[in-house]
Formats: structure tokens, sequence, C-alpha cells
DNA sequence: AACATTAATCGTTAAATTGCAATAATATAA
DNA sequence: TTATATTATTGCAATTTAACGATTAATGTT
């Protein structure tokens, strides 16, 4: 079928993973990476440093905005991306939690 | 294509990109919490708990199988999983580094 | 106005994903 | 051995994803 049964979930289970899936992709770590070094917007560098092409990258730039870990602004000629503090936030919590609730198994196999 | 080009990316943003699709869908979400909350190993609940097929079911624990992030032993007719201690690790290293090199933005969009 | 630069969108192709019924494999019980 | 319970595997259809060339849209520059 290749359509997720969103329905029988939560939409903590949905958002969490709508998340992740918006991360789980070499080039959009990448790209993610590249924004976070430079501690500010990223105005076109992005496709002459990645080995992909413009299409791509324009692609994946906008899966990371359509669920809101980055902005994007136009500056001129050019667009500068960001990270959207807030989504980030909501990433550290979440995943944060999922993460930790995890205490080293008890009696297991 | 349909085909991520890996070559081009390195083996840490490859092996992170990797363990965040594994978590990326809603039904394995489901089932690491069902694992966690209690704490210890489950045997074949899953199933009846999830609305998902066991065909489903098996197909989502074998995914998080060969990444790693759980592990299965068979316990008598049904297998009991729990988390992979060292995966899970090393997924809360990954993810915290990444996550925790965003510093606020300092001047931006 | 004409040109150049940059990014988004469209259309297409190849491949992976999701979900399930049906079937096979494995192990316990009668 | 035969039956039962549990999980894995196979095969399939619908859908989504990844990638890119070509085109379009928007903004600056000359």
């Amino acid at each position: 079928m290749g359509l997720t049964k969103s329905e029988i979930f939560t939409a903590e289970q949905n958002q969490l993973s709508q998340l992740l899936k918006a991360m789980a992709h070499p080039a959009r770590i990448a790209i993610l990476q590249r924004i976070l070094i430079s501690d500010t917007c990223i105005c076109g560098d992005l496709v002459t440093e990645l080995g992909l092409a413009q299409a791509t990258i324009s692609q994946h730039l906008k899966e990371l905005k359509s669920v809101g870990i980055i902005q994007g602004t136009i500056e001129g000629v050019s667009v500068c991306y960001c990270i959207n503090p807030k989504t980030w936030k909501l990433l550290e919590t979440q995943i944060g939690a999922f993460l930790a609730s995890y205490k080293g198994a008890a009696n297991c196999c």
C-alpha cells in the first residue's frame, strides 16, 4: 500500500516520527550541520558545497522547511536559511524525553 | 531515482541518518515506547496492542533489529525483544551532540 | 529594457516504503 | 506424531522518496 496508518497512532507519535523523518537523510543532516556550524544564515553556498544538483538541494530544503525545522528569508537575489528555534527546542524536548526514558534494562534478554 | 548518494557523505552522517530513519515511523516509535515502558522484554503482545497486522509488525521489528536498536531472543515459542543498550547509547551521543550544537542563533533572519 | 544570478517548481525515472494476505518455519503441547 | 501457537518470510499493490534536467519566477545589475 505505501500508506502509513497515522490514524491509529497518537499525535505525539506522529509528530515525532515526522520530525525524525525530516532529518533522516544524510543530505539533510549535512545541510543542518552546515547551518549549525556557521552560526548564522546560509545563503546559496549549500549547492556548491554538497555534491548534489541544485534542484535536489532545493527539494531537501523544502522538506526541512515544511516541518518547520528551518526557515528561509529572501535576501536580495538569494535566500537565507537558518534554524527555527521553536521547532529545534521542541525537537530537543521530544527526542530527549524519548531517549531518556530508557533506564538500562532491568531483567532482560 | 530513489537512490541516496551515500558516497558523498561522511560515515557519521550516513550512520546518524540511518538510525533516525529506523525510528522515523509512528509504528516503530510506538513499538519502542512499548518496550521502554515495560522496562523488560516484550514477547508477542505487540501485535495485539498495536492496530497493525502481524506481518507488518514483524516487518517493523526487523527494521529496528537490522540497525541494532533492538535485539530479540527466542523464548520458547515466542520471541522477546528489548533495547540494545550499546546502540541506544550511541543514539544518545550522536543525536545529543547534533542537537546541542545549536547555540541559539547569533545574527540571523 | 536586456542580461545575469539565484532559487523554486515541473516532469520524469528508478528505487524504497508501507501494509497485508498467504504461506513457511519453529517450537511447545497433547 | 499430530495439532497448536507464535514469528518470519514471500509476493504483491499502492504510495512515497531521491535525484536531476529543464523550465519558470524573482530580483539585481548594466
